[in-house]
RNA sequence: GUGAGCGUAGCUCAGCUGGUAGAGCUCCGGAUUGUGAUUCCGGCGGUCGUGGGUUCAAGCCCCAUCGUUCACCCCA
């Protein structure tokens, strides 16, 4: 047991009891991208180090210790991608996709990150995100949270409660940082200690500290919304006005900030309850400063990010049960000779669009016949030495009241699809 | 990285105050010959995560280690 090899903690099989969910899901997510004008983008799952060191923040959690990160045979520093968006805009910026023009892009695939694995949250995991770049306007920010919206529609999960704040611009952030340590300086002996660490390297994390005691401090904090300068103040004020307009309820968290330095502006969450402490199913924001820190020009830009095991879990939890196309046909073919004949006759229904599984090799009737009815199968033929004999095969239909019968091969198709 | 819970058949689990293992499901076979859901009977299947220790004796106690789950941290 113990010598057997398993698969890499954090990184899990998706089994096929499981992925009938996946498949449901990606299709949704591609179909409302396209819904939207999005268009797919994929890009290498392994890129060099500084890439995300530089995007995501040289004093991110990220960065710092959760990434797979490793020095190649050729000298090169390469790790495996934690997030998407940091590829996507260097892409963009290495294509020209975003020179003197807009795009909307979307993707899905592997992220990775070295975190302690809980529920929600895996070494291995899986994200879909969409990215509008080029968009300064509201209705970019906005546009993203409603295809968000769709989404959970789409899927038919309930309670997801989207949360919204505005980090305003470069100025804005700084003059609130300065404020917001100022009063935290005041209250630093009953602060916990992740929390008087962050002072100094990054004190808007603090702002969505779990801790009881630092939150009732916080209570008292300054709002980072009420130092937005004019400019930002009104652009928060058209997303809201667009999602009032769009019937999407929202509510502002003047403590949600984003683990990754490259947001600005306008930030959301998508949150719900029942997916225990990972409970933030997609998350998103601007990052108007990225493309241009890339080495593009400077281009404004937003989008989310969606954790699809998150969301399978969440699917799952609501016993939203799958309808799951059965087989139309269990072929059983009796001795090695209406084997080869089965074989045959197997691929002309699968031409005409059935779903056919066959026995393979030669068993007892009886448990071919309890596998067929196991599976679901709507009809079992049955082809033994009598059938081929007289170029029949049996039709036994499975589920409903409808009688056995031999039918010639060419008439078997007709029958099928005729019930 | 920190903390807590759990690791017994392929799966879900039981195993009383320590006496060298059990159920259900699955799978296979049978209840007369080539006809599926039920029922009945039988069978396959475990060095009780691993390594040490205590004991006449350990699945059960102790230590270590690995794995796993949840939470913290962080985040999708």
């Amino acid at each position: 047991m113990s010598s057997k090899l398993q698969s890499v903690k954090g990184m899990n099989d998706l089994l096929p009891t499981q992925s009938p969910y996946w498949q449901f899901v990606e299709q949704v997510l591609r179909e409302i991208a396209s819904a939207y004008a999005y268009d797919e983008i994929r890009t290498p799952i392994l890129e060099k180090t500084a890439l995300f060191v530089q995007s995501i923040g040289e004093q991110t959690d990220i960065v710092e210790k959760e990434m797979f990160a490793f020095e190649d045979a050729g000298g090169e520093f390469l790790c495996m991608r934690p997030e998407n968006t940091a590829s996507v805009v260097r892409a963009g910026v290495q294509h020209g996709l975003f020179h003197n023009t807009q795009a909307r892009l979307w993707y899905m695939g592997p992220m990775f990150r070295r975190e302690r694995p809980q529920k929600g949250r895996y070494r291995q995991f899986s994200q879909f995100g969409m990215e509008a770049v080029g968009w300064s306007g509201a209705e970019a920010d906005v546009e993203v949270m409603l295809a968000g919206a769709r989404i959970w529609k789409a899927l038919g999960v309930k309670d997801v409660h989207l949360y919204l704040n505005s980090l305003g611009s470069d100025g804005c952030r700084t003059r609130y940082r300065t404020a917001l340590v100022d009063f935290l300086k005041q209250h630093v002996d009953a602060l916990d200690a992740d929390s008087s660490r962050r002072l100094e390297s990054n004190p808007l994390r603090i702002l969505d500290s779990k801790n009881p005691d630092t939150q009732r401090i916080l209570e008292d904090a300054p709002v980072i919304t009420d130092y937005l300068d004019a400019e930002e103040s009104a652009h928060f004020a058209q997303v809201r006005h667009l999602l009032d307009d769009a019937r999407v309820a929202y509510t502002i968290d003047s403590s949600l900030v984003r683990g990754l330095d490259y947001y600005t502006s306008t930030v959301f969450e998508w949150k719900t309850a029942k997916l225990g402490a990972q409970n933030t199913i997609c998350a998103g924001g601007r990052y108007d400063d990225l493309v241009e820190r890339r080495g593009g020009q400077s281009t404004p830009a937003c989008g989310f990010a969606m954790g699809i095991e998150r969301l399978v879990e969440l699917l799952i939890e609501e016993q939203n049960a799958l309808r799951i196309k059965a087989l139309d046909v269990w072929f059983i073919s009796l001795d090695t000779e209406a084997n080869q004949a089965a074989f045959r006759l197997a691929e002309k229904l699968r031409d005409t669009g059935l779903t056919v599984a066959m026995n393979h090799g030669v068993g007892k009737l009886k448990s071919q016949l309890k596998k067929a009815d196991a599976s679901g199968a709507q009809f079992a033929l049955i082809l033994g030495s009598t059938e081929l004999e007289q170029g029949v095969v049996q039709v036994k239909p499975l589920r409903g009241q409808f009688e056995s019968q031999n039918v010639a091969f060419d008439a078997v198709l007709e029958l099928i699809h005729s019930r």
